[in-house]
DNA sequence: ACTTAACCGAGACGGTACGTCTGGTCTTACA
DNA sequence: TGTAAGACCAGACGTACCGTCTCGGTTAAGT
């Protein structure tokens, strides 16, 4: 029940996309990016910059938001680190969310804002910000917290939906709306009052 | 002997501005922004609708941004009701994040995303909205929270800075990043969460 | 027989033209002739510069056109040197030519190429050009030409009309058409020619 | 050991000018040119009509005027018919003035008219119309002359650069200025006067 | 080695909106 | 009524990008 891997396992004719060409076309796309913001950034920009013709560019990625995303992603994710984990779930969730604040108050911040509104254009752009980005750092936060409730740490009848909202919510209402400062200090309040607020939950039902 | 200026020193020369242009002109920009969004919403189309010329929409708003704003506001603020008052201040609260909820549900939701996106790009924007939009509803919110402590609802050490951001912060992330709907279920519960932890504040110190 | 001057004579009711609003509009509208030419020339310039109103500049002339070319007028005819007459009218005729074409050399020879180039768009302005400067030239010499015809310097039966349409037009087409220089030796030339022609015509009938 | 480039070594890369496009711009810019004047001829109506992109006629025409004046040759110089010659050279030049004159009455003159305007405020445009539709006419003019020279027609000695001026200088003069018709009898009298007196050149020195 | 098919750079194309500018009109308060 | 100031409508200007297209030429895989 084996495919025969070796002939032509799975190859299209024709001359293969070209590697070089799409980094050029990413890394010219994420420093356009940075110097000028999603105002200055132009796929005739990128296009030059990478040496690229904008047919290339379009082959590829569908719209201008696209390529922007991708850009951000590729440069930005690899350089998140990873959750540790300790004997405290709690402590774990606390270190993630001070992590994730850390990061959004220097230039990933206002790429990220910049990305959000462009998203609000361009359902794709959204789409891929939200699963590529903002759904795994969610999803961790989500793992940390179930292992609190295992570890009895937060009460196992806690909305841990809303309890992630609450954590993140507030970051990018600072990012987006009101444009104030992410500090250490407003991070530790935070997660006073939303934690303070989940030990109150229900323990079963 | 004759005195020049009598009672109105005050007055600029030549025409005055036109207060019919300037409503037209504001109308047919809130029009244009609810029937097409941000994106479909254009200068020279506001000028062709309102029968203005574009150097007057220029001479008065500056930016894209500016116009698209001062249209939503005029708009739209007469329209949302002030806070009632009820001997229960934390009921109050929970009255006005319910109305505030159930407003961004809407069209209202749709136009203030599109707008948060425009002023990621041009400071002014984001300012007006934030001065003339965000912060009233924040302070009705702040006024209602001060009589809560006041009345003894919640402790008098809550910080309730924190407070309102992790009330509203959530609301406007699932307008602006998650795309979720923002119903009175998840109002209730994130109230719950908040509030919940806000009583376990300090009494005094 | 006299008007009685002094009560009301044919005084038209309301305050009456001011003088120095005029004076000041056509020295504003030449100066921005000359300086920037027919290109630059806007009625809003010559408005900002004079410190004239356009509705004043309006009212009294109609376009633009009739503006630039009463400034013109205005500016250039007082000094153009009346025609002296000597012994010889044909001497006379050269003289006169000789003095036109020495004027359209210099900067008047640079505007009344742009004004009459004004002209093809505006019949009003090509109308008053040709009365107000035009024409006086080619009646002067006229009147030059039928004293030479008294004289019996030229045929009575040479067609005058022609005779100045043959002297006066190649010098328009130097400065209209082929941008070459209008110097003496070009115009002793054409007086050759044309004078020899119009000493063939027959001599009455 | 293959030969690269081959046949056409001089080929500029990237998708090359359409000659469709080209002459729908050059068509419609010439209607539009018969039907509004040059007062109503705008880069835009001209983009609107050929169904081209404002881009692309500023690509290729750096002022209206260059595109103006293209239009005009593009459409008019393959009209004009080509000079016969006769036995008598004088004659052939009659004939070529008079068709000349017949050209300029029609609405060939109109537009030569406001493109001689046109063209005081732009060199190049005047440039161009000098050189491709003025220059050939004078350089027939010119030929025929030296033929008549030839023939002992005219005299070896007259100056035929002043010769054509004096020809056409008065027409060009009532096109232009005085806006008068250049009828057959016009011209008839012209010619005599002009070739009178060249007839009286010297022989030879 | 030859064909085929998709790739690539360059850059022209139609389209749309930008923000600026000017022409000619209108509306104030004052003279 | 005349005037200065300046707002108003209308609409063309020339620029900038978008996303598409059309060239000449390249690069494998399959023949």
């Amino acid at each position: 029940m084996k495919v025969k891997r070796k002939a032509h396992p799975k190859r299209t004719p024709g001359r293969p996309r070209s590697a070089a060409s799409r980094s050029a076309i990413l890394k010219a796309a994420y420093q356009l990016l940075r110097e000028r913001g999603v105002t200055g950034f132009t796929v005739e920009g990128v296009a030059a910059r990478a040496g690229a013709g904008k047919a290339t560019i379009y082959r590829w990625w569908h719209h201008k938001g696209t390529l922007a995303i991708e850009a951000f992603l590729v440069a930005v994710v690899p350089k998140l680190d990873a959750a540790r984990t300790s004997s405290s779930a709690v402590a774990d969730l606390r270190r993630q969310v001070h992590a994730t604040a850390s990061i959004y108050r220097g230039r990933v911040g206002v790429l990220l804002r910049e990305l959000v509104a462009l998203g609000q254009a361009d359902p794709e752009t959204s789409r891929r910000l939200r699963s590529d980005f903002v759904a795994p750092r969610r999803e961790a936060a989500m793992v940390t917290l179930r292992r609190a409730q295992e570890l009895g740490e937060i009460p196992a009848g806690a909305d841990l939906d809303v309890l992630v909202d609450a954590l993140w919510g507030p970051i990018f209402h600072r990012l987006l709306v009101s444009h104030t400062k992410i500090d250490r200090r407003f991070i530790d309040r935070l997660l006073d009052l939303v934690l303070a607020g989940a030990m109150q939950s229900p323990g079963r039902e």
